[in-house]
DNA sequence: AGATACATACCAACGTGCGGTATTAAAAAA
DNA sequence: TTTTTTAATACCGCACGTTGGTATGTATCT
């Protein structure tokens, strides 16, 4: 096959189809065989030469999953109209809007066989979305007199973990009821910290997603 | 080599290899060759007589890991002299006193670089504690009228991940500092529950076992 | 005799490295 | 400006070492 102009389809074509044989079959039963024939025509030469590893294909699969719903983090973080608590308030109830979380949707991904994928998105959340996006909001939230609490850094970990990953429909395969059930506690978890940011609209709004998840399988 | 008149020895002694190197290498990284190394002059065969994969090492590895607590969480759970919410209080207690963590804690993993076998323990957390152990205590709760929620599946999900996984220093390589901040948060996140189960001394013991993690690094 | 507890030899599949080739854009020469 | 040279890039495809797993053999137990 001859050498194509723009290498960074290449390099894009390839994450496409190993996102999509990660979510399907899972990262560890997925070969670099699979991801080849997926290809059609490109060789395994290609691939070591746009990634130094599976495993930094990986890495890059969830970098991409997660760019759209990190940029929407930082606006948020910095605009000036807001203070911390309405922030927080902001970022949930983007996250529920944003169609990040729709492709990923489609594909009716089973993070339930597939510990690594999951592996990186918790190390995703509490090493770059924890401290770099949550918890200045905390610290201006502090500063604003809207959020009190003594340990920003740990409080800003538990609730984007709970947000992000707990209560993700996809990772424990939870049902319509099930989601409710979390999403109602994690409310009442945030107002026992004293940070009331989740309303009627919000809640619908993930009852819809929810269904679309169970629907999707 | 001869023939073991007491083979469960055998499979006791790969166990302990293998969760040895587990914990030093992480699972993926330990190969049936290491594990076969380690052992003096236990053979392949032998593996695979006792084992039916490498994956059912794992399995039998974090079952022995979580079996020890699992049987003190079923004696309190059965108990007939506390209520529920004294029941939570005690658990937490005797998850900090027992020495299942001692033992890990001699080996200073690194579920850092383990997700099978962070995802094994998460799974085992869900599926089996939270479920099986808790929500019948919570439940209890709720009849005996020192518990109150709505939700009492979801309730219980979150306080034992958040408990067991999230406030483990091993998962995410937490300073001391970092536990201690997670404990207050732990607690006020109980508290806001309405379950005020954590005391000072609670809180001082798992200082001390913090530091000894810290030093064994 | 038959089940158990291993040892040995082997296999297909895997991730990865590497020598080679075709294609391109940029620099140099005309 | 056009042509030529150069060096980097995009890709091929096979070979290599390792891996998890199996088939078969053998000694030892009940």
């Amino acid at each position: 096959m001859a050498r194509n102009k723009h290498p960074e389809e290449t390099r894009s074509l390839i994450l496409d189809v190993a996102f999509r044989l990660f979510m399907e079959k899972g990262y560890e039963h997925t070969s670099i065989q699979d991801i080849i024939q997926q290809l059609g025509g490109l060789s395994k030469g290609a691939i070591y030469h746009h990634f130094k590893s599976k495993e930094d294909i990986l890495v890059a699969v969830t970098d991409r999953m997660t760019a759209e719903s990190n940029q929407m983090l930082a606006y948020i973080r910095d605009r000036t109209d807001l203070n911390g608590l309405e922030k927080l308030k902001a970022i949930f109830k983007e996250s529920i809007n944003r169609p990040v979380q729709d492709d990923i949707f489609t594909v009716a991904p089973d993070f339930h066989k597939n510990p690594k994928l999951l592996f990186s998105l918790l190390q995703d959340t509490v090493e770059e979305v924890a401290p770099n996006y949550i918890l200045p909001i905390i610290k201006q939230g502090i500063l604003d007199g809207s959020i009190q609490t003594k340990y920003p850094e740990e409080l800003a970990e538990l609730i984007i973990l709970a947000g992000n990953i707990w209560m993700n429909p996809m990772v424990f395969d939870d049902t319509k009821e099930r989601s409710y059930g979390k999403f109602m506690i994690f409310r009442q978890m945030l107002c026992g910290f004293g940070l009331d940011i989740i309303d009627d609209e919000i809640l619908e709004r993930l009852l819809e997603l929810t269904s679309v998840y169970q629907e999707n399988k």
